[in-house]
DNA sequence: GATGAATGAGGCTTCATTCAT
DNA sequence: CATGAATGAAGCCTCATTCAT
């Protein structure tokens, strides 16, 4: 269906126009959120007919599927990478987080799409999907726990996967902040480069030693 | 289907119509979300008329916010409650966590709500105070945080904020994944006792001491 | 709950209720139009229960009708005691305008009233007989013009009923001109009592002797 | 009923839409009264889906007003080119009366919109553009009797703007009548041509030479 | 591919009217 | 008489989706 790259006869930044409506979706859904924009919005911002995310995507959920699985993926990849890297577990851990906070730093709009739309969607038949990938992040985090624990890098009492969801839930919520303006004093530019980068000490200090004093 | 033990005869009565109206929302709102519900259904979980719904709620989104603000209003009385408590600062934060767990035990459906819809909802004029009504609950555990910190009840180098913040984080995913059933092997009946004492337990084991190993 | 000034026992005003809410809904019609106005507004401006306006009167329609008639009875009694009068039948017609303009210096919100919504209600069935009301008002000064040609009085030529209607015109067009404040500078305290009597001048020259120069 | 020589077969077919709702409306409105009609009967008149009235206009209101538009339009225009004119200016406002009487013929229902519905419509926002343009057309009507005066064609004693104001409602309350048919005895099919001719002459006296005896 | 006009079901909200107290 | 809670039909408007060009 998508023909991706043919069409010798008028070729160039041909069928980016796929790709700019996406991007147009990830700003807009980040701007009034899934239910708050129409699918005209997202045509404005993308500046192409309206019919033509039609054309490209079957209807308004499959937009914010995609949009969805292009972020998400990027996130998969990166902790699968991590994973799969030399370093130890809690690394492996902390890693992820500053990934994450990174992430933001660079496309706050994508993260703040992610973090506050798609995994709330209404459970709709395909969304099911959607809250599969969550758990299988959650799942890969809990595997490196776990791997931890074996290899007696970290705590070995925790629950693997409530320890990695609490983690993603920190993450989450840090993110949130971010987003929301919540954490940091954030005028309207957003976070200074030294509140997100003190929000990333205290989420992986947090993370790492929980709040009970050393010698619990 | 759902038991709903309705009304047993006229509910009180007097106007105890808003009350009825209002727990009526939360099962609905939870049942089908926010976005996923009509006026009516609210209507006809309450059995009454379309119509008194907005004698009482000024609008949908209201009825949303009475709703919010009823539950979380418990929350923060918990936390104030425990606040003020004798306990060490570790301790009341622990117990937060387990009140907040067992709350979700008492009432699923409010909780779901809390968690999944009122929170993410978009950004309208009036649900700045419910995002402040957020932040909010986060000072007040970082003041707990902050004031363990003082009496060395608690490692010195958190930012309270944060790791208020990531508290809450972790809490939320923690309800959020019980919700959704994804801690836990949940049936369609929900968690067992059993599993939601072991994400408690495992919640606090996080918060407490994060993964590292204890001579970190 | 008002504590206002009633209940010593009950005495005195009492059903001045029905009047007080037939006043009521004069000022209501006049400031919000009939369309424009729900009944609870009427029953706030007369400062009584919302369910009164129904133990008075059978419906909404039923109230514009009852403001109609106190009202416009006044009007036909007016053109009545005038047309029985000894003056010349320029002179009745004139005194027309004059108790007209008069009346909407006393009360200018039921003369917005009659002007503005009552002769335009959507046909239902009882409101013909407001139109029959109009009419007959144009009827009644129709006679005064007939008598005024058969007596010599006024110009023969004329068709009665639409010099009446012309008249009637006329009038309503210069009161509406001056609740709008069309006519006049009208600042927002309504006209002056020098511009009121300016339009009664010019009404009443322009209805005399029309536009043409005298030697017509 | 209405025989609506309904768009022979596409009614132009490009963007005549907006025109042809637009006319639909006019009749819908003339028919039922802006208060007595839903979209719904517009949509249905022009043969038309439901939104698409939403396409062209941005709201009910809207959609009078520009009825409203479209028609004064026609009326300001016809005023315009008889002032321009080398007609004396008793001729000119006698020519006005004519031309509105002769709309009428025309286009009763066009007329019986802007008579009845448009000059009354509660005052919103918007609507006082539309109030702006009916003392438009008052003040160029004056403009008339002034150079009128000032050329000793017309009676130097009148207010220009009074005179005006009269003759518009002398215009408007016959177009009333006919419209009504309270004058003349119209049977359901409307006034007869004769009846008609003979409001015309009968307005245009009136506006001449008013009630009194030409010996004044 | 691209465009934007056309469609129409869905849902919120209003408000006249009724009724129990 | 008086009150105001309760009812529910009606209608405006939105907006995802389709379709002809």
């Amino acid at each position: 269906m998508r023909p991706s790259n043919r069409h010798s006869a008028h070729e160039g930044s041909k069928l980016d126009k796929r790709r700019t409506i996406l991007h147009a979706a990830v700003r807009v859904f980040a701007d009034k959120g899934y239910h708050g924009c129409r699918i005209a919005d997202v045509a404005k911002e993308a500046q192409v007919a309206y019919g033509l995310v039609y054309h490209y995507f079957h209807n308004k959920e499959a937009l914010l599927e995609s949009v969805f699985e292009e972020q998400w993926t990027l996130f998969l990849k990166a902790i699968e990478s991590i994973s799969e890297g030399p370093a130890d577990a809690l690394e492996q851990l902390t890693g992820i987080c500053r990934f994450a906070v990174d992430a933001f730093k660079m496309a706050p709009a994508a993260v703040r799409v992610l973090i506050l739309e798609v995994a709330r969607t209404p459970s709709a038949f395909q969304v099911d999907r959607t809250r599969q990938s969550l758990e299988d992040a959650v799942r890969r985090v809990s595997a490196i726990v776990a791997r931890g624990q074996a290899r007696r890098e970290l705590r070995p009492d925790l629950d693997p996967m409530v320890a990695a969801a609490c983690l993603m839930g920190a993450l989450e919520i840090s993110l949130t902040g971010m987003v929301l303006g919540t954490l940091g004093h954030a005028g309207p530019g957003g976070l200074t480069e030294d509140e997100v980068e003190a929000v990333k000490r205290g989420l992986v200090d947090f993370v790492t030693g929980g709040v009970a004093l050393v010698g619990r």
